[in-house]
DNA sequence: AGCACGCCGACT
DNA sequence: GTCGGCGTGCTC
């Protein structure tokens, strides 16, 4: 409880000065542990006067037989505890490196997403600061995230008409919200927006943190940034080294830290002292949420209650927004501001649907392409255009499989099928990553008929390269980029027209500006509806909807080829008339109707084991202990789709919470029950973690 | 998380 | 009769 009392007191209880004086030092520190356990551990400070911890500090503290862990001070105290306690063995701070800000919003998450307040120390300070390592220390030394441009920052371009609308809109939504949404399509130049408004927020002495999915912090947007912003700019992109990001960290808690810091998802996690603004691009983006491992935060939702906890404006970018924040924005939670016109009077691209069963009735498909997207392809190369063709599977095929018999490869330790690389000559598990060799002969009948079923980008690249010999292709997926080099090598090449398509994954939906693409292809637009979720459909529109807008650029109108087996569809007609508002009224009334985020709050309860039969009993026991507390609330228990990862067996329940139960009483009686259950010897091994929203 | 302590199988 | 399997419980 307790920690965050004290950091609210702080001033009271850290620095009293009759302490001081009298040379009474507090004599006890409880610290936390970047472990997953929940609470903190007290330990005994050493009488020397140098030697004094603040709250906020990092100590080296050993933990059981043989450990040393550097732990934080959460707060000081003269209670001898009824145990005996151990002393701190070095302190490595005098100043804190976690602000109480901080510390609270470390406590938020732990509640919000109930996880450890150890995973969450974990996932916020860089791995460096976290060992036990006496170089840490070294503010002074500072380097020269990192060449920071030498060059005159470069005046502002002058907004357009339309943008400086938006940009005074903006403004004056904030005079009566704390956050406001921009619904901004695709082009329409949002990021002049934002730099303009950074500039602002820097010109009065506010820091601002603005946020992007990891994809978007590319080479192209912080360049732009770069050239404005020069070196009162810090980028936190998880491909720096550890070392840059602690760089960073130390700079944000020095006395000249940066006026803006462009990061992605863990950004939430750096010391602002002065934080006014906070923008987040593309906020729709499900890169926001980390799903493995815990904490399992959302970085939007996060971003946003440290904002309002600062006091500081926040402004949700995205030409597809997410239903959530849409909801509160048509509620009146949020403010909206709507761009609908493309930059420089870009038209919005014209999309083509292609019924792909009736043209394999027709037997006029080579594989995965249609005439028709042939002939596109071909007439954009032939004016000297570039194609982007987008197909959400990587590997070479998703299934192998024995003509005579039916066999199919699985993974040993997951209960999925193996997907088909070829360039690596194996066969993967997307799930655990486990690679195998592509046998010869059906191990089941020995048959040597094997087939692969379905496209990956892999295939998908083959296929091309024989139907148009002459065309120079590129792949952008996760098995070409692994290396950073490779990813801005590829998209260099294709910027340079070295080559002129780019096969990829939702790689090449993301924020990438190209002037010569004149064609998109969206290879199956069914693929992606076919996962059991309930945001499938919201983030199928999304995929679409972005890498649509990749099409086109100055002067000219782009075109989509949209190949899919039911062109009726609502989906489909939805992209193809760019109906956002119309896919999110139908999705809305859907998501009410179900139970759904944003008229529920959702937490899916994990539970693991080895055995199967064991993981079986205790989620329907679970289960029943959870219905006579929460009722109706209770969904399941269900095997998820993937019933076994890592040979561990998976089962799922679902809790849906009106928005009106208070979730502290929630977490409590969960708290509970977890407890109850895992107290039973049969139970004991096994593993519980939830997933919120 | 990691480590120690503790209780059951195949080895010198 | 011991070495070692990993189940379980604790770490200030």
């Amino acid at each position: 409880m307790h920690i965050l009392t004290f950091f609210v007191h702080f001033g009271n209880v850290v620095y009293d000065d009759f302490r001081i004086f009298a040379l009474l030092m507090p004599q006890y520190a409880d610290v936390i542990l970047p472990l997953p356990l929940q609470g903190s551990f007290t330990y005994a400070l050493p009488q020397e006067c140098e030697a004094q911890p603040q709250v906020g500090c990092r100590v080296v503290v050993p933990f059981g037989s043989k450990k040393i862990y550097t732990a934080i001070v959460v707060r000081l105290h003269d209670e001898t505890p009824p145990y005996p306690t151990k002393p701190v063995s070095q302190v490595l701070d005098e100043k804190p490196v976690v602000l109480p800000e901080q510390m609270r919003l470390w406590q938020w998450i732990s509640d919000y997403y109930l996880c450890p307040l150890g995973d969450v120390f974990k996932a916020a300070i860089p791995a460096v600061l976290k060992k036990k390592s006496q170089g840490a220390r070294g503010k002074e030394q500072e380097k020269t995230s990192c060449p920071s441009n030498p060059l005159a920052p470069l005046p502002l371009a002058p907004l357009t008409e339309v943008q400086q609308q938006a940009l005074e809109d903006i403004v004056n939504q904030w005079e009566s919200h704390n956050v406001c949404l921009l619904h901004g399509v695709t082009s329409s130049g949002k990021t002049e927006i934002y730099i303009h408004l950074i500039q602002k927020a820097i010109e009065e002495g506010k820091q601002v943190l603005f946020m992007l999915p990891e994809i978007v912090l590319t080479t192209q947007l912080t360049e732009r940034l770069r050239r404005v912003f020069g070196s009162h700019m810090g980028v936190y992109h998880s491909r720096h080294t550890d070392k840059e990001r602690v760089e960073l960290y130390q700079k944000m808690l020095s006395d000249e830290p940066y006026d803006i810091v462009v990061g992605v998802r863990s950004s939430v996690f750096l010391p602002f002292r002065h934080l006014g603004m906070v923008i987040i691009d593309e906020e729709h983006e499900t890169s926001f949420k980390q799903q493995e491992p815990a904490p399992r935060y959302h970085a939007r939702n996060t971003a946003l209650v440290m904002a309002s906890w600062a006091g500081a404006k926040t402004l949700l970018g995205s030409a597809t927004p997410s239903l959530e924040s849409y909801h509160n924005a048509l509620s009146g939670k949020y403010g909206l501001v709507t761009l609908k016109t493309r930059f420089e009077g870009l038209s919005l691209p014209e999309i083509e649907t292609v019924d792909v069963q009736e043209m394999r009735r027709k037997k006029l498909m080579s594989g995965v392409f249609s005439p028709q997207l042939i002939t596109h392809i071909k007439k954009a190369l032939a004016q000297n255009k570039q194609v982007i063709l987008f197909q959400n599977r990587r590997g070479y095929a998703p299934v192998l499989e024995c003509k005579e018999c039916g066999w199919v490869p699985r993974c040993e330790k997951c209960d999925v099928s193996l997907t088909i690389h070829r360039g690596q000559r194996q066969m993967v598990c997307h799930y655990c990553g486990k690679t195998y060799n592509i046998p010869s002969a059906c191990p089941n009948c020995e048959s040597t008929s094997l087939t692969s079923k379905g496209y990956g980008t892999e295939r998908i690249e083959e296929q091309l390269a024989a139907i148009l010999p002459e065309a120079r292709i590129a792949r952008m997926d996760l098995d070409t980029t692994r290396s950073r080099q490779n990813y801005e090598q590829i998209l260099h090449d294709f910027e340079e027209g070295r080559t002129n398509i780019l096969i990829g994954t939702q790689m090449v939906t993301k924020g990438l500006h190209f002037d010569r693409v004149s064609l998109v292809g969206i290879l199956s637009a069914d693929t992606m509806l076919s996962q059991p979720d309930f945001r499938s459909y919201e983030r199928a529109f999304q995929l679409m909807e972005q890498v649509a807008g990749r099409a086109g650029r100055k002067g000219s109108v782009g075109h989509v080829i949209l190949q899919t087996r039911d062109a009726e569809s609502t989906i489909v007609r939805q992209v193809m008339n760019h109906d956002y508002e119309g896919m999110y009224a139908e999705q809305a009334q859907e998501r009410e109707l179900f139970n759904y985020p944003p008229f529920c709050r959702v937490i899916f309860i994990y539970m693991k084991h080895r055995d199967e039969s064991i993981v079986e009993r205790l989620s329907s026991d679970f289960a029943a202990m959870l219905c006579k507390v929460f009722g109706e609330r209770v969904l399941g228990p269900d095997t998820p789709p993937v019933g076994r990862v890592h040979s561990m067996h998976i089962r799922k329940l679902i809790l849906k919470i009106e928005l009106t139960v208070s979730l502290t009483a929630v977490r409590q009686r969960l708290a509970t029950l977890q407890n109850q259950i895992l107290a039973t010897p049969q139970y004991r091994s096994a593993q519980i973690y939830y997933d919120v929203d």
